[in-house]
DNA sequence: TGCATATATGTCATTACTGACATACCGTGA
DNA sequence: TCACGGTATGTCAGTAATGACATATATGCA
């Protein structure tokens, strides 16, 4: 894993897995890491491109202003579940969402 | 929404929103069922491609194999994040399960 | 500068998900 | 028919995620 990548990971109080160590995160952790990611960062980007305020989004999904902060910063107690939810909430399809994730 | 569709959701213990009538689910609601349906089945022909039972794969991914049942069913008290984790156990990449979910 | 409005961070009681376990229900080979 | 490996279904105590709330920290504008 590249070092920036890491640092990106790092800094959001992700800690998986055998030793502390980061390096040692399976495929299959990474993999799911950098999905959330991905998912916050998209999520984001769809929110604020409507022009809608943490507050509104979280009225549509029935959350909190502060739930949803913590999504979009990648925070790791934040289920996918609702990291979906409210992608589907800002309209996006199922393609959208595969676009996302799929992205390199 | 057609009848068969609406039957594969109903049969699966999925209740949401609004009246009890399924015919009620917004766009989001049902785009998030499908997508769970969808992975569940990635997920079902991914182990068995493998030759995997699911008491392997509860090995693997540190559940139980009621649980990984659950999962493939479509069980609605099963998360995303389980789900996802399961599948990328099984080696998938996010570009395998944009493919998953972009499927129509 | 002060005053809004938006976002970030922390905490907590309630809710939902969890793995584990028991057990029922297949299929299929002897 | 029985036995057996695999899958389905139900339950439950423990744990993790939840919305709500308080409050801190931007960001912009008069």
């Amino acid at each position: 894993m590249r070092v920036d990548k890491r640092k990106r990971l790092e800094a959001r109080g992700w800690k998986v897995g055998g030793p502390k160590d980061l390096l040692n995160l399976s495929d299959g952790e990474v993999a799911y890491i950098e999905l959330r990611l991905k998912l916050a960062e998209g999520l984001k980007a769809r929110r604020s491109a409507r022009g809608l305020t943490q507050t509104d989004l979280a009225k549509a999904v029935q959350s909190s202003q502060s739930r949803i902060a913590k999504m979009e910063s990648g925070d790791p107690t934040v289920s996918l579940d609702l990291l979906v939810k409210s992608l589907l909430a800002l309209g996006a399809s199922n393609r959208d969402l595969a676009q996302i994730i799929g992205r390199q």
